[in-house]
DNA sequence: TAGATACCTTATAG
DNA sequence: ACTATAAGGTATC
């Protein structure tokens, strides 16, 4: 594989691999060391991750650290224009915080996992996660994740390692609802099932919402089987670039009742644009992501 | 349009 | 050991 280093000298504000790819963001990301989501003595800081993108369809095989101030990485391309997409590593951090309101749990989110920037994942590998990610720990929609890629995806060995690609559209859609069901996905997959068929059968793709506005956009994705305004607030804010939205999940809810209950406007569509006013507008999603990992 | 209920599976609490 | 509960909700009625 060839190897680099990244300096973050060149990224706007801090940087932490650990809280980006751990978040409950990316569902993409594997930990080497097997210590994915481990409450203590998970210091990641040295830690690799890995996953296989598509570069130009093909699959590639990315690893990345972070040691000091700089992002080592081993891959069978050339990584860093992944890197810098899939990490958003151009997101200027301390304009973000300073465009957003500063009250008192929205400072001590950030003071928490200050460094932690949003993900933009691949439009279909996320939406996957995201149908899977209905009533579901963090840890275990990741274990999903990783057992469709196993048994569905493309292997791509690398130096006497088999790594798997997330499967394609054409692949899911393949496989049985049974089959689905044997990897855990429970009542989701008979969702990802057939929203994989929509995308393979080419009608619809959850990229093309992004050239809509938000609404409309989010309107679009709960077009696919599975995906609910929740759902598709996720893929527009982890994958599609729309910094504003705000995913309403139970972690959020509850922290509109206790801090914001102005906010709770008994809809979702109404809720969501106060509580989006009430976390800063057009990267309401950033301070989202900060509070969801700090109360979780 | 708003409200109630079923839904897979598993980790964790009691 | 064994049961109840809840987990980044959605579809259906």
């Amino acid at each position: 594989m060839e190897r680099g280093a990244l300096s973050l000298a060149e990224v706007p504000g801090p940087f932490d691999l650990q809280s980006t790819v751990e978040s409950g963001q990316s569902y993409l990301w594997d930990r080497a060391d097997g210590r994915m989501y481990e409450e203590s003595g998970a210091y990641g800081g040295d830690a690799w991750y890995e996953t296989v993108a598509r570069v130009d369809g093909d699959p590639a095989v990315v690893r990345v650290r972070q040691v000091e101030d700089r992002l080592e990485w081993e891959s069978t391309v050339d990584a860093v224009p992944v890197l810098r997409e899939r990490l958003r590593l151009g997101d200027d951090l301390p304009a973000i915080r300073a465009a957003v309101p500063d009250d008192e749990v929205i400072e001590a989110a950030f003071d928490a996992y200050w460094g932690m920037h949003l993900v933009r994942d691949p439009p279909f590998p996320s939406l996957v996660s995201f149908i899977c990610s209905a009533q579901m720990r963090v840890a275990r929609i990741h274990g999903m994740q990783r057992a469709l890629e196993r048994e569905l995806g493309t292997p791509v060995t690398v130096d006497g390692r088999t790594y798997h690609a997330f499967p394609t559209p054409d692949q899911l859609a393949g496989a049985t609802e049974a089959e689905l069901r044997n990897l855990g996905l429970g009542y989701r997959a008979p969702y990802v099932r057939e929203s994989a068929r929509i995308v393979a059968d080419g009608e619809a793709d959850p990229a093309d919402a992004a050239a809509l506005p938000y609404e409309d956009a989010r309107g679009a994705l709960t077009d696919f089987v599975g995906v609910g305004e929740k759902v598709a607030d996720c893929v527009l804010l982890f994958s599609l670039g729309f910094l504003e939205a705000v995913p309403l999940d139970t972690w959020i809810r509850t922290t509109i009742g206790e801090y914001y209950p102005d906010c709770d406007r008994g809809n979702y569509a109404e809720t969501s644009r106060a509580i989006r006013a009430a976390f800063g507008g057009e990267y309401a999603g950033y301070t989202q992501t900060y509070v969801f990992h700090y109360l979780r």
